[in-house]
DNA sequence: CTAGTTGCAAAGAGTTTGCATGGCG
DNA sequence: CGCCATGCAAACTCTTTGCAACTAG
């Protein structure tokens, strides 16, 4: 738990601000930002954050590394997620419709889903159209 | 993909047969068998199983270990999986309940889900009840 | 017999940690 | 000024790969 706001850590947050919802390993981030902050910093401070509940950890993205997904600050928890296994991106599904989904689930299931944890993969709108137009 | 039975890869296939459902991680499961298989023959079986589609990565443990999911070759992308945060077991949710969820995202979010890659996260009745009684 | 597989050990990739220096408050 | 955080590099863990020996079909 941080107590001092370096510049390390601003840059950090600024670099995850420019990539709000954007699934971001923790070897890319340290990557691209190098020359400005230390890989242990960024590693370090990536911790911190998601100790803070700052930034979720993904973590499934097909290899092995730690990847992050910063939300800018919003309440995250309250709404599921819904990951584009084409193109990456991350949107918060309408919290009526994720409500309704967990009480599906725990009505059919007696299973309580956490809404923070959870990632719902699939094809986007956009990703969908895409693929039926070309090959 | 194998052309061979070896003695190794029908270690590996029992193995994953005691343990249908259960997340395990590449070096759990080579350390388990390290005294029949060597690890690299783990990792490469493991890697030709998943190629093959009988097995599913699923690689979000909190982790940076691949973690793999055997599901006794039944068909598991029909119906959504809900994961255990507390204890690791995964149930398959009901098709019906699982349609009718895809079919509520596909609706409000026009978002396509994909059953077979999804793992919802949350914890289980006996884990809720768990938690309750003690501490 | 022939080619796919195994085993071992070395090489990689990514992440974590120890310790002295630097900087926030 | 005091203590936290940074940097650097070494240490670690997990995974992948090269190559000779082994073995399933």
């Amino acid at each position: 738990m941080p107590k001092y706001m370096t510049k390390q850590r601003r840059l950090l947050t600024e670099y995850l601000m420019q990539h709000v919802d954007e699934n971001l390993s923790a070897s890319q981030i340290a990557d691209a930002l190098s020359d400005q902050i230390s890989k242990s910093a960024v590693y370090r401070n990536l911790a911190d954050m998601e100790a803070e509940g700052k930034l979720h950890r993904v973590t499934s993205g097909g290899g092995r590394e730690a990847v992050y997904r910063f939300s800018g600050g919003q309440a995250c928890s309250q709404s599921l997620h819904l990951s584009c296994k084409k193109c990456g991106k991350t949107v918060h599904m309408q919290q009526q419709t994720a409500d309704a989904l967990v009480q599906s689930v725990a009505a059919n299931n007696d299973f309580t889903v956490d809404k923070g944890e959870t990632v719902i993969y699939g094809v986007c709108a956009a990703c969908r159209n895409k693929k039926a137009s070309l090959s």
